[in-house]
DNA sequence: ACGCTTCGATTACAGGTGTAATCCTCTCGA
DNA sequence: TCGAGAGGATTACACCTGTAATCGAAGCGT
């Protein structure tokens, strides 16, 4: 079930699955220097995760070692079909349409895509 | 600059680009019922969206009119890109892989992108 | 002219979020 | 052995969100 992870927590979360286990102390900094974090935030931030059960961690002393407890994939795949079913009413065509319009995509996105459509047929 | 706009707000954000201009009841009866919303509620959610300017209302009488400030495609072109930078690095084609790999794709999803692919080369 | 209805505006209120500061305890170095 | 630092836990606090209820003014029907 693991509740929604908000945008602060998520930025904690890229650093767990670049890499892990971590203290704290680690995470606090890895995590990205434009958050200008304190290392306080990044404690609270990982309290809040683990009461989410989004991540774990085991005892190491008198400190903790910090590990997802989500994969990425699977965050990956609910916040990607949640912005699908509510922009595009659950289709991926129009979303690819759309960014193909504001001119989003290079054409190296575009061959990209194709190749990876074209294995997907075989 | 029109700040985020909310879950809830985007509810309503859809009934006005549906159909505007509309009265505060009007989209009361249009919004989606599943929310099984109270008519105080599109009326506090039209309220913050003036605030944000994302919706303009024009006096009628002693009612208000209200039409989309912003535009659909604006939103979804913002959100779809905060979604996209955020998981996927900026990049769409780990997009469409990924959900490709959840089989997240049916063969007329694939045939479609292939042929608006095919046309964007053109 | 008076009360009911209808509107928007104001107020409410709990839970989530961003961003810490403070507290308590344990451990290590002097 | 005693104080400083490191760590997690607790507390803080303002703002956002979801979800209304209530208030006060204006108009309508009788």
């Amino acid at each position: 079930m693991v509740e929604r992870i908000s945008d602060a927590e998520h930025a904690v979360m890229e650093v767990l699955w670049e890499e892990s286990p971590l203290t704290a102390q680690d995470v606090s900094e890895r995590v990205d220097p434009a958050r200008g974090w304190s290392a306080a935030t990044v404690k609270t931030l990982l309290g809040r995760l683990l009461s989410k059960e989004a991540v774990r961690h085991e005892v190491d002393g008198r400190r903790y070692l910090y590990s997802p407890a989500v994969q990425r994939e699977d965050y990956v795949a609910r916040e990607s079909t949640r912005l699908i079913d509510r922009l595009f009413g659950g289709r991926l065509t129009p979303l690819v349409a759309h960014l193909a319009e504001r001119d989003a995509l290079s054409d190296q996105d575009i061959s990209e895509i194709e190749a990876l459509l074209k294995a997907l047929k075989q």
